[in-house]
RNA sequence: GCCCCUGUAGCCCAAUCGGCAGAGGCAGCCGACUUAAAAUCGGCACAGUGUGGGUUCGAGUCCCACCGGGGGCACCA
């Protein structure tokens, strides 16, 4: 500890001058501050004194100082371990109620933060706060994502190392986010660029290299997946082929092959995989991406520059083995449905059949009746309708369209088939061409269906007739096989393109009465027209027919049932500097072997020269030349890995940026751990399962971010805490059991007639909303905050003129959590008139002192209304805070505090107590000053938080108000515990409603509805 | 094109199981304090819930259609 000033030593009881504030600063100083401010004002008339201990900003930034400084050296937010470093030291056991509370960490841009950024740590913070006071040991930090593509590119530019940007922008978060006053056990803060951090993310690399995954393998202890498959030791599938106990694929004899032959097939294994694979390059910035950094229209998500699909030898995670339980165990956790669903769609996993077609003899092929036994096998989610498949369409890059290409066309083929050339293969060849030089986007824009015909005819297995075989660039070679069978009648790209190319279109599914011939039909309705001698679908339904049709498939070796995934294996390379150096290094062989964990972690080399080799940003064909290539020394080690010293190679790729954010929720376990990326117990401790709760999958308790990482990041973690559960590193089966996705603060921007952003903090509206800058109009724009758009308003801002409480509590003031909102300045001053409300109730705004608490009238209908009214609030804002509806807490203390004030009198101690603890999460610094002046020596931080009587919330009676017909006639008071018959003979027994009753010509109304606590409602 | 979310005073937002449309804040107006202003304090007013139907004794809330705003997906067979 640093400081001295701890409670013991600074205050004296209630009512005493002293206090931090005093202690700080003189009363004469902070008065003479205002008055300078004041002095200063454009009218410049000698300004009367604002109250000298008045809650202005000033006082506010004193009292903030003081209990930052106060948390910070008596470790006030420091929760303990149940084992290791930061275990109690005196061996006390660790609360059994914790709470883990987690932010999406930042990436430590260099612009700052402004006021949207904190929204999301503002609302953990009073959630964490509300829970340490209640009594739970509570877990909340936060770290930094600090590898990135920004401190590398400004390090081309100007040669500073990625590292030295990094340590500043972080540092320029921490002053930042320090002035907000958020509860963080500073001691658990890491950045995924620490050479500690770095070691384990780079052995849990090892871990999944050194691992497959077992389809067939029982679930792993404990866990609550529905099949079978989990991974599993590498060495163990060694172990199987070694024993014998386990037999290749293609039939050879383990033993029989080469070293090199046999690390293929391990490799071919691996959860981290190096791959020939078809990747998304971009040369513009020199690497490669992951499916999820591409935008839609084919372009990086980073720079915007062209993306183009090839193949290259990449680092691969085998994310696809987890698909299943990724997508099945969405429903155990507590997740906005918008983040499940995009997950679900990403995963998009979907069920039916592969069909495989034979071929037949063509009648336009030179050699007549075929004899390759060519098969084409396609997948389709519809075996039911395969009796409408009338063509066939394979990808244009499909591996067998140049082997079954015919070489003439038939006679009489229709012309819109041949695309113009005088010969199937010129009609193919020209097709794939103009194909392979369609980028994304064309195809995206241009949705018209093309193709040409093969002069190739299957046989459908189904009916038994010939069908033509084409090639369209409709169809994709990375889903599914690659090929599909075109039922026209119920598939809408099918029949759009059978109308272009005059195809038949036959319909096995009944069309309700009045749809359209010409459109394909995907409702439901019985099967038609499918049926043959061994299977007749007609009349069944569709899920029926689809079984007995994959049934039949399978019994004539025709097919067989498949499930089948939009999402690909996880591209895990990229070619750059600022990223976690692969763990990896090859023998002479060319085989890649984990370093040992003693070696790690292994660390960057210094360069000269940050950036990847320049490439022409719209050429397909450049080669990626990783900047760890230049560091000369680096590249080969001399190490013995067993076989004695060799010379080995380095991997030159690096790890993406998401390998740091896919698993630091456990190192802030545990973050000074030196033995484990976290320990065991750590781990079970704040985030293992929950035995109470059914199929809980454990993880973080809360888990607050923007939703742009519903896809990305959410699942990149989520396969590798199941990887690491399934290797048993982990007792929890998901990294993140709740999510919360936070709001966005959005400001208004304004231009000038030129178009040009005008300072909007600087534009005023007139009352007939006109805004104006400087006397001139402007014209009012809404979206982000930025440099750009001249909008930025900073944490640092409104912390110099208002005080960082009542920043937060504006913020939380504005709405919902997970609402985004206006930034709106000028409300501000809302929530500082509450928080100096809240101050003069206890301390004079002239003298400092504080009010006499203890002699307030506790006796009186005034006090007893009063007391009901706070025992109200405090049910209420409990309620409030559990369900993180602050804005709600806020309206509820702010009644009550006006309440107060207006009865004019001094407040009891009996309500400023619980007032003053009540606001403590919300406004922490405040809240704490006024808690030791009213006589507290030890911070409120871990309570105690008020209860309510039960007894004061019951009400003596009861209000009803009576309808009439729907409509307010009447009010009647009853006893709170009154029955619904007296409550009814009370409401018709009141002159208003027996009035309105004759005035309808009634004696007896039809009916009365009495709903108890309610009202009444009558039907004459 | 398909899917999801969302429309309540000038603005940000409350309203539990369908039960009196208003908790709170900003802005506005009036007043107190002041020589005056700012700040502060006290008070007042303001919408019938995007539109049109339906269910109900009763609809902001449930159902249907449409309109506006936001987001996701987009030839995935």
């Amino acid at each position: 500890m640093t400081t001295q000033r701890t409670d013991t030593t600074s205050s004296g009881p209630a009512g005493s001058a002293p206090s931090g504030v005093a202690d700080t600063q003189p009363a004469a100083e902070t008065a003479a501050a205002t008055e300078t401010a004041a002095a200063a004002t454009p009218a410049g008339q000698p300004a009367t004194e604002t109250p000298p201990y008045r809650y202005t900003a000033e006082l506010a930034n004193q009292i903030e100082r003081y209990w930052r400084d106060y948390w910070r050296s008596n470790g006030t937010f420091h929760a303990p371990n149940p084992v290791g470093d930061l275990a109690p030291s005196d061996g006390a056991p660790v609360p059994s109620d914790k709470c883990y509370v987690l932010d999406m960490f930042p990436y430590p841009s260099g612009a700052g933060l402004h006021v949207g950024h904190p929204l999301g740590y503002i609302g953990t913070d009073v959630w964490a706060r509300y829970l340490r006071m209640t009594g739970h040991n509570v877990l909340h930090t936060l770290g930094f994502d600090s590898f990135g593509l920004p401190a590398e590119q400004y390090a081309i530019r100007t040669g500073t190392h990625p590292a030295v940007t990094t340590a500043q922008n972080i540092k320029r978060y921490r002053d930042q986010l320090e002035l907000l006053g958020l509860g963080h056990d500073e001691r658990r803060s890491v950045a995924t660029t620490d050479p500690e951090f770095v070691r384990w993310t780079q052995w849990i690399f090892t871990q999944l290299f050194e691992a497959w995954f077992d389809p067939d393998a029982d679930p792993a202890p404990g866990g609550g997946q529905r099949g079978k498959g989990r991974a599993r030791p590498i060495a163990d599938l060694v172990g199987e082929f070694e024993s014998g106990s386990r037999q290749l694929a293609d039939g050879r004899a383990w033993t029989d092959l080469s070293r090199t032959e046999q690390a293929e097939i391990i490799d071919g294994h691996r959860l981290a995989y190096i791959a020939e694979a078809p990747v998304n390059w971009a040369p513009g910035l020199g690497t490669v991406l992951s499916n999820e950094e591409v935008t839609a229209d084919g372009r990086s998500e980073i720079g915007n520059f062209p993306v183009f699909r090839r193949n290259m030898r990449q680092w691969m995670m085998r994310i696809t083995a987890y698909g299943d339980r990724l997508l099945d165990d969405l429903d155990r956790l507590d997740w906005p449905e918008s983040v499940k669903s995009m997950q679900r769609n990403w995963i998009g996993r979907s069920t039916g059949a592969t069909v495989r077609f034979g071929q037949a003899g063509s009648p336009g092929a030179a050699g007549g009746t075929d004899a390759t036994g060519a098969e084409i096998e396609v997948y389709t989610t519809r075996p039911d309708t395969l009796f409408g498949a009338t063509y066939l369409v394979l990808a244009p890059e499909h591996p067998l369209v140049q082997q079954l290409t015919a070489d003439a066309w038939p006679d009489g083929v229709d012309p819109r088939w041949t695309g113009g050339a005088d010969t199937p293969r010129q009609a193919v060849a020209d097709y794939r061409l103009a194909a392979s030089r369609k980028s994304d986007l064309d195809r995206q824009e241009n949705k018209d269906k093309t193709g040409v015909f093969t002069g190739a005819y299957f046989v459908n297995p189904a009916t038994g007739k010939q069908i033509p075989v084409f090639i369209a660039d409709y169809v994709l070679m990375g889903y599914g096989t690659g090929a599909i069978m075109a039922v026209p009648a119920e598939d809408t790209r099918d029949i759009e393109f059978a109308q272009a190319f005059g195809l038949p279109v036959i319909p096995t599914v009944q069309r309700p009465d009045g749809f359209p011939d010409d459109a394909a039909y995907t409702g439901s309705g019985p099967m038609i027209n499918s049926a043959n001698d061994e299977i007749d679908l007609n009349g069944k339904p569709a899920e029926q027919a689809k079984a007995e049709m994959i049934e039949w498939l399978q019994r004539k070796g025709f097919g067989a049932p498949r499930t089948q995934y939009k999402l690909r294996d996880w591209l895990f390379s990229r070619q750059r500097y600022w990223g976690e150096p692969f763990p990896i290094v090859y023998d002479a062989d060319g085989i890649a072997h984990a370093l040992p964990d003693d070696q790690l972690p292994l660390t960057l080399p210094e360069l000269d020269d940050y950036s990847p080799a320049k490439l022409d940003p719209n050429d397909p064909n450049t080669e990626p030349v990783p900047p760890l290539g230049k560091a000369t020394e680096w590249t080969t080690a001399t190490l013995d890995l067993g076989d004695g010293e060799q010379t080995y190679t380095r991997e030159l790729n690096v790890m993406p940026q998401w390998a740091g954010s896919c698993w630091y929720e456990l190192r802030y376990l545990d973050p000074t751990n030196s033995k484990q990326f976290v320990a065991p117990e750590n781990e079970r401790y704040w985030m293992g399962k929950n035995a109470d709760v059914a199929g809980d999958p454990g993880g973080v308790d809360l888990y607050v971010g923007g939703v742009e990482h519903a896809v990305l990041h959410l699942l990149y973690a989520r396969f590798w805490h199941k990887a690491l559960f399934d290797l048993g590193h982990v007792s929890s089966e998901e990294p993140f059991r709740r999510l919360f996705n936070q709001g966005y603060i959005q400001a208004y921007a304004y231009t000038d007639e030129r178009g040009v952003y005008v300072p909007a903090e600087e534009v005023i509206e007139d009352p007939a909303n006109v805004f104006t800058y400087q006397g001139k109009p402007v014209e009012r724009e809404y979206g982000k905050m930025g440099k750009s758009l001249n909008n930025v308003v900073t944490p640092d801002d409104m912390c110099a003129r208002y005080g960082a409480d009542v920043f937060r509590l504006y913020e939380m003031n504005m709405g919902p959590l997970a609402d985004s909102r206006p930034w709106q300045t000028r409300d501000v001053v809302g929530s500082q008139r509450y928080l100096q409300r809240l101050w003069r109730l206890i301390v004079d705004e002239n003298t400092g002192e504080t009010r006499d608490v203890d002699a307030a009238a506790t006796e009186g209908p005034d006090a007893e209304e009063t007391r009901a009214l706070l025992h109200r609030t405090i049910d209420g804002v409990r309620s409030d805070y559990q369900q993180m509806s602050y804005n709600t807490a806020v309206a509820k203390l702010i009644v009550l505090t006006n309440h107060v004030t207006k009865g004019g009198g001094v407040i009891s101690r009996e309500v400023a107590e619980p007032l003053v603890l009540m606001t403590a999460p919300l406004a922490p610094h405040i809240a704490e000053e006024l808690w030791k002046r009213l006589g507290h020596n030890a911070s409120l931080a871990h309570g105690p938080f008020p209860q309510a009587d039960p007894a004061l919330l019951v009400q003596e009676s009861v209000e009803y108000p009576i309808q009439v017909k729907g409509k307010v006639r009447s009010r009647i008071s009853v006893p709170a515990d009154a029955d619904p018959a007296a409550i009814e003979a009370a409401a018709l027994a009141d002159p208003k409603i027996v009035e309105a009753l004759a005035a309808q010509g009634v004696s007896t109304p039809k009916k009365v509805v009495v709903v108890p606590g309610r009202m009444v409602s009558i039907v004459p």
